[in-house]
DNA sequence: AGAATAGTGTCTGTAAGACATTATGAC
DNA sequence: GTCATAATGTCTTACAGACACTATTCT
């Protein structure tokens, strides 16, 4: 709706425009960014959550989120960085815009949107603190295609779609290495991305796969084990996630 | 910024809090969706443009967008189809989220946001309409990764995503088909994906691949050309895009 | 007949799936 | 030695690329 009319602009040359910008000349929606931000704990995916300490949706969980804060943030990735950090003194996880959701209804004080970010953490990077408009915070684990309680707003239907996105990706991509521990073995990593993808998988087709993808380097070392110990591998450096070209296709027996 | 403060809420009720509820506290960025509407014309992609009546950027050739407008758009991607549909008549294309910048310094009047769709329409489907806030509209000539102008705040960054997003989309999906009219030859659609992805295929695998994905029919009409008359196929009821699982490698030699 | 485009046959190459085999260490 | 897990060997399968071939129409 528009609350007041501007000054006729004719004649105006842009700065003369912009010295007279006003601008509640239409009413904005709330502008916001929630991370989904997933990692590895006991071998099952967990989100991370926090209890709201404010209306509305006061002591709900929901995502890691907040306002962008115009002078604050630079962009929309820099809200979603400040936010994480905040939480979890992670400050360079693999981070990715998904989507961003705007509707009227989903949230109570009105036309809302929110730029979701999907990011993904070593667990051993991590530092919680509930910090400021937050009760309490806790990795909830994954169940399915979401977690086993109601969100607050929207959140559970933005947290499926990011496991959507997230079980896509790994059909043809490298993303579940970011959520590997600095040292791991194929083994551990075949149980992260049939842990995603909810299917077993060959172990020399996964092998073949990985290691032609170029983005692992044996460290030398070895895990110990109660049986055959297994070579430990980290991520090359300046590697990101590598695309396939072929999708993973799951055992078909 | 925080322009003031509200009611303290620790004993409110959520219907209180709303009530009081004040949209001012935080300062808002603008909020806009933009359409990289792309289409097919004399055998190559362009993309919709409009010229804008006025400031900022005044008289500059921008992509099809506007503000969201909290009143008349139930959703993000209401927003997108008005805009769309206000300028080429078209209700229902291929409409696809691409993603969404935000930062401070995008547009002169301030820190703002847009959510960017990528439409693909077939050519006989539109109307062009400069309608109101533009004084021209035209479909320009994709060459490379933009179109030989420079355009309106950032857009020229926009449609660079978005041709990046469907160029990456066809060596894996039959996104292209949404740009053909409702009849075409299988020549005709490779000919599309030459288009797109910038290099020729070999048209045995063309076919094998297109008529393998199970969603064209044939039509029983032909193409009379000046040789050899052509299948005319149409996409099949209900089928929309279509993933494959390897990808098109192109010609090697 | 010759040109041009439509469409097929079929061989090679690549990477995934299946699954048997061997390797290594704890006990 | 046995057990369990790590790692390899190698056959099959699916599908893309290469490219020669046949088919159909117009001139």
């Amino acid at each position: 709706m528009k609350k007041k009319q501007q000054a006729s602009e004719s004649e105006m040359s842009e700065k003369e425009f912009l010295d007279n910008y006003d601008p509640s000349v239409f009413q904005r929606p709330s502008a916001a960014v929630d991370n989904v931000i997933l990692t590895l704990l006991d071998d099952e995916l967990h989100v991370l959550l926090v209890k709201r300490e404010h209306h509305p949706a006061k002591e709900a969980w929901s995502l890691v989120g907040g306002f962008i804060d115009i002078d604050l943030d630079q962009d929309l990735e820099a809200t979603a960085r400040r936010k994480l950090q905040e939480k979890t003194g992670v400050k360079t996880p693999y981070l990715e815009q998904v989507y961003t959701v705007g509707t009227k209804g989903r949230d109570p004080r009105g036309w809302s949107l929110t730029a979701v970010y999907l990011a993904l953490v070593p667990h051993h990077k991590v530092n919680l603190e509930a910090g400021p408009g937050a009760i309490d915070i806790k990795w909830e684990k994954i169940k399915g295609s979401g977690v086993g309680k109601k969100l607050a707003f929207d959140h559970s239907s933005i947290l499926k779609e990011c496991l959507i996105r997230l079980r896509s990706k790994a059909v043809y991509t490298s993303l579940p290495v970011h959520l590997m521990p600095p040292e791991f073995t194929l083994s551990e990593l075949q149980s992260v991305y049939e842990l995603v993808l909810d299917s077993k998988m060959d172990h020399k087709s996964f092998r073949r796969r990985m290691l032609g993808a170029d983005i692992l380097q044996e460290t030398g070392k070895e895990k110990k084990t109660a049986r055959r110990p297994a070579m430990l591998y980290k991520l090359k450096n300046s590697k990101s996630t590598f695309f396939f070209t072929r999708n993973i296709e799951g055992q078909q027996s």
